[in-house]
DNA sequence: AGCACGCCGACT
DNA sequence: GTCGGCGTGCTC
């Protein structure tokens, strides 16, 4: 017997099989998954056994044997090979990353240990101890002693550290038998920390479902129960209770005794959703995020395997959960650009989750008051069952009454300040009645680019092509590497005084809040206030228990939060997504400023929203407006139409990576040349290339890029072009400082 | 000649 | 990723 091993190191070169021979002590061990050691070369290395075959590829002299099957590693369930290669074939990257993506946790770690100390001994003999202890002294044995006498069982962390005892204290009374040292190990649990803010919220609320909620569960479960596993798509206006129709299915689907992924955007995965789950499900509910430790995750994908939990609530990453029975995976948010991973393979949650339904009969639900263009052009053509919810749930909540205000009159009637007037007004009318109001502005940091007025020089990252921020106290970063420098006094070109920045962004917004509105309590929420582990619930829960009355933020304010005291947003520049140069730019808008606009009003109050723009005739903003999705795609997709973009025709975008400028230029020259190539002699005269250009963001991290584009109607051309280009890059020689990366319909602009 | 250094290729 | 082989070029 011979096992296929992929060699856990990612380099195109080892993006393929070796074949070692499995000794006869491993036999049992050595199943598809199992990572292995085993010889490479000169060295040592671990690796992932991906099949098992009868007879050998290559001279059997030559095969060595694998030397033992790890014993920490967890073996990668079969089905998430399988997810792996379709992840490979579909996105682009080595077999290798691929398998990292889908492995639940890099390593085992260390399970905490909850150490408690116990009394045993019976009260005459602990009562002879304490009088001896007291006799000589010892007053740290007598402190543990009469704690002991009282509470009989201690935790470790109180005997050694309020009580001041040594861990050799405790050890001599071990040995004289009058207590025992217990040791525990347990998980970590990443909910306890949001819960213990909970006190006294966790009584169930009703969950009545309206007609159009019942209508959606009753077909999605009838489906799921005969068997038919299909695709969703609910469209449902803010605050329609998308959440409310998921829970009542995961009731459903986990009564059945199977298991749920529920994907939401990191920034949404909140106390108050993780709490709304935590009422339904109690602690058959667990959390994945980016700010866990690496040992918190682990025991939560172990206690996922073992079947001790039924629903994983977290970011694009859980969707590998090696839940053993997976029956329904949801994506709330879908149209979020956070469920496209921007790193090697770019792949998209949304197919991923739909190849791992595929393999393990479960249906995905995709829920948004926005759905990207993509879904619901699928749903549109029968691909998903699409399901609408036009009404919001809470009883008299309506949707908000939206303006635009066109900021070219605000100028032209002298107004110069960020504020148009009737936003103002509007402030000033919502403060006195006690309100909650949401700014929203799309740029974070005191202003924008700082440029020198009389020479032009742009203050510039030295490390990426991209103009610096003006934060506070004169500080400038770059948001894209966080470079950080001191704003000079003098342009550093021409030695003017008169170097100074534009444009505003949320730190300065907040500064002018509080200088316009003295009297209002203001919060500020961006990737500045939040960096911290708990920072973001601090802000929200804050907010929400109205310690503020303006809350001022970046996008991150906008996304799915539920504040029903919030009856005034505030958009201070629609514009600013909508001047992107990539074709997702109008699509960003409307969901930016749909979704803004979806904050307000949410409880009873009714809701007032206002949109500054400089473009107040765009359709994108016309229709968020309206909040018009229908008419929004309706104009969106003929667009698409007429320019060739996604989702009529598929794109693949190539990033080509080098320190050294001419490097990358040539390896995107040859690339571009061999795909060429590729076309005449395959006949596909109809895929079209973009490009070699340089990148929007022509230099990074110190590294140079270039892209080039295809764009053809069916993906799987695209596959096997980008099959036949990164074989081209695996025998072609120019391509060994180079770094070739490929992204199938991108969401943003490079 | 002897050695340091960098590039290249192989690895089952 | 890592090691060894081999060519280049510098030094004694």
């Amino acid at each position: 017997m011979y096992a296929d091993v992929i060699v856990d190191i990612s380099s195109g070169q080892l993006d393929k099989t070796y074949q070692y021979s499995i000794p006869e002590r491993l036999a049992s061990q050595a199943v598809v998954g199992a990572p292995v050691h085993i010889p490479f070369g000169k060295s040592w290395r671990k690796g992932y056994i991906v099949g098992l075959s009868e007879e050998a590829k290559i001279e059997v002299s030559r095969i060595r044997s694998i030397a033992a099957v790890e014993k920490e590693g967890k073996v990668i369930a079969s089905q998430m090979i399988e997810l792996a290669a379709f992840i490979r074939e579909n996105f682009g990257a080595t077999m290798n990353d691929a398998l990292h993506t889908v492995l639940p946790v890099k390593r085992a770690v260390r399970p905490v240990e909850k150490k408690s100390i116990r009394l045993i001994a019976d009260d005459t003999v602990l009562d002879d101890a304490i009088s001896a202890a007291s006799k000589r002294g010892y007053a740290a044995k007598e402190r543990l002693l009469c704690e002991l006498k009282e509470k009989k069982v201690l935790s470790w962390n109180t005997a050694t550290k309020e009580l001041n005892v040594s861990a050799a204290t405790v050890r001599t009374l071990e040995k004289g038998k009058i207590l025992e040292v217990i040791t525990e190990t347990g998980y970590r649990d990443p909910m306890a920390g949001l819960l213990k803010l909970s006190k006294g919220e966790l009584a169930v609320e009703p969950h009545v479902l309206n007609e159009e909620q019942k209508a959606i569960r009753d077909r999605v479960v009838s489906d799921w129960s005969h068997g038919d596993y299909k695709t969703y798509l609910i469209h449902g206006v803010t605050g329609s209770g998308k959440t409310e129709v998921y829970l009542s299915i995961i009731e459903e689907v986990v009564r059945a005794g199977r298991q749920v992924i529920m994907l939401i955007p990191e920034i949404a995965l909140t106390y108050q959703t993780v709490l709304r789950f935590y009422r339904r499900f109690g602690s058959r509910v667990s959390i994945l995020n980016s700010k866990m430790s690496q040992g918190e995750r682990y025991d939560q994908s172990l206690r996922a395997e073992r079947g001790e939990i039924d629903i994983m609530i977290g970011p694009r990453s859980a969707l590998f959960t090696p839940f053993q029975n997976l029956g329904l995976l949801i994506l709330d948010e879908e149209h979020e650009a956070s469920y496209k991973s921007e790193m090697p393979p770019k792949y998209h949650a949304r197919e991923v989750a739909i190849a791992r339904a595929g393999l393990c009969n479960a249906s995905v639900l995709l829920g948004s008051a926005t759905p990207s263009v993509i879904a619901y052009n699928k749903a549109a053509e029968g691909e998903y069952v699409l399901f609408e919810l036009n009404r919001r749930a809470v009883t008299g909540a309506k949707l908000p009454k939206v303006s635009v205000v066109d900021l070219r009159q605000e100028l032209a009637f002298g107004n110069r300040s960020i504020f148009s007037g009737e936003l103002s007004e509007k402030i000033r009318q919502r403060l006195a009645a006690k309100e909650q109001i949401m700014l929203f502005l799309n740029r974070r940091g005191y202003a924008g680019f700082v440029s020198c007025r009389s020479c032009g020089h742009v203050m510039k990252c030295p490390h990426c092509d991209i103009s610096m921020t003006e934060h506070e106290g004169g500080l400038l970063v770059c948001h894209y590497c966080g470079e950080r420098q001191k704003k000079p006094e003098t342009c550093p070109s021409c030695g003017s005084k008169y170097i100074a920045a534009f444009g505003t962004g949320t730190q300065k917004i907040e500064e002018l809040v509080r200088r316009s509105f003295p009297s209002a309590r203001v919060l500020r929420m961006d990737a500045d206030t939040t960096r911290k582990k708990e920072s973001y619930e601090e802000i929200l829960s804050a907010f929400s228990r109205k310690e503020a009355d303006i809350l001022v933020g970046t996008q991150m304010i906008v996304k799915g939060h539920d504040f029903p005291e919030v009856t005034l947003v505030g958009i201070l520049a629609a514009d600013l997504s909508l001047n992107a140069a990539d074709y997702c730019a109008a699509e960003r808008t409307f969901e930016l400023l749909a979704q803004a606009a979806g904050r307000a009003g949410r409880g009873g109050k009714e809701g007032e929203v206002v949109i500054q723009t400089y473009q107040p005739e765009h359709y994108a903003i016309k229709t968020a407006a309206e909040q018009n999705y229908k008419g929004f795609f309706a104009r969106e997709i003929v667009y698409r139409k007429a320019l060739g973009y996604p989702p009529i025709i598929h794109v693949m975008a190539l990033l080509i990576l080098s320190a050294k400028d001419s490097a990358a230029d040539s390896a995107a020259a040859l690339l571009a040349a061999a795909a060429e190539r590729f076309f005449s002699d395959n006949e596909l005269l109809d895929v079209v290339m973009v490009g070699p250009v340089p990148a929007a963001l022509s230099k990074a991290n110190d590294l140079f890029r270039k892209m080039v584009y295809f764009k053809h109607g069916n993906y799987n051309v695209l596959v096997a072009l980008k099959n036949f280009l990164e074989g081209y890059i695996l025998y072609s020689e120019q391509f060994r400082n180079v770094n070739v990366q490929f992204d199938f319909n991108p969401m943003g602009g490079y």
